[in-house]
DNA sequence: CTTATTTGACCGAA
DNA sequence: TTCGGTCAAATAAG
């Protein structure tokens, strides 16, 4: 809480440095002010990022039900949100979190790449688990490339007795697992939305865990040969979170990364927030 | 019809 | 051998 804090009104403090030095910034080449707007939106990215990760903690530590408003008004406990929002306007902004719930992979990636969130630890803040999570908040599982010299062919009909797998493809693609709070409008058990369109091809009970894991690539794959993947399982001990990881990279779509707006000052609460750009490739 | 999901079989890795 | 990821036939949905 007082790391997201201390985050939050770092951020309205570069805001304010920033609009001060706005004038003189004219005669800068406009590389520099580019700098320093990439500068304030981290800092905002960056709070935003550990306000959900405190918020999935809650939902993992006590099994309970938290609204918007009832998050909000445990910010609003803490003056150093009151001084720039009311409990109001917190809540409708909590609001838009749980109804995002998740940004899109490659936000995220982008996100991680830049290292905008750093230095959050869940297992500091007191989680109860078994997950590794790196100090960016996301938890990251590289493989490496096994050198093994195997060139088979593209899989043609199998037809007769021997069936070609072509399991371990990509040895070197970087598997991303994030926890990510499910919806809680709608009936739905389904996994959240995150703004790509998937195609169920699994689902697998896992040794030792609650709940089965679904196996999901891009509805695209076969138009675009996109290779991207993701499996979703719920966590053992809540049910209302789901564990998510992508795997592979969408070649599918080509305007990404839309970060949508990063509020500034009081707009932060304004509802011009994101609407979640559906990628839609061209015919 | 086309497209998506379900679900047991299949296969490779450990 | 077990486990987990994928395939694919059957089924459901539109």
């Amino acid at each position: 809480m007082e790391e997201f804090m201390n985050s939050i009104k770092h951020a309205f403090e570069l805001t304010r440095v920033f609009e001060s030095n706005l004038p003189n910034m004219s005669n800068q080449p406009p590389h520099t002010l580019r700098l320093s707007i990439d500068d304030v939106m981290k800092a905002f990215i960056g709070a935003k990022e550990r306000l959900l990760m405190m918020m999935m903690m809650m939902l993992s530590q006590q099994d309970q039900t938290i609204t918007p408003s009832s998050f909000a008004s445990m910010l609003s406990t803490h003056d150093v949100a009151m001084q720039y929002a009311t409990t109001s306007m917190l809540t409708s902004y909590m609001n838009h979190l749980f109804q995002v719930q998740q940004l899109p992979s490659d936000h995220v990636r982008a996100l991680h790449e830049n290292k905008i969130t750093d230095g959050v630890n869940l297992q500091e803040l007191g989680y109860k688990g078994t997950l590794n999570i790196d100090e960016k908040g996301v938890r990251v599982v590289e493989r490496s490339v096994r050198s093994k010299s195997e060139g088979n062919g593209h899989g043609i009909e199998p037809s007769s007795s021997s069936r070609p797998r072509k399991c371990r493809r990509n040895n070197d693609s970087v598997k991303k697992t994030m926890m990510v709070p499910a919806p809680k409008v709608g009936n739905t058990e389904i996994p959240p939305e995150d703004g790509f369109t998937w195609r169920k091809y699994g689902q697998k009970e896992i040794l030792g865990s609650k709940y089965p894991r679904g196996y999901y690539r891009c509805t695209h794959q076969k138009l675009y040969g996109c290779q991207a993947k993701k499996q979703v399982q719920k966590l053992d001990h809540n049910s209302n979170i789901f564990e998510v990881t992508y795997r592979g990279e969408h070649t599918c779509h080509m305007s990404s990364t839309a970060p949508s707006s990063f509020p500034l000052t009081q707009s932060i609460i304004s509802s011009e927030l994101s609407p979640l750009s559906t990628s839609l490739p061209n015919t």
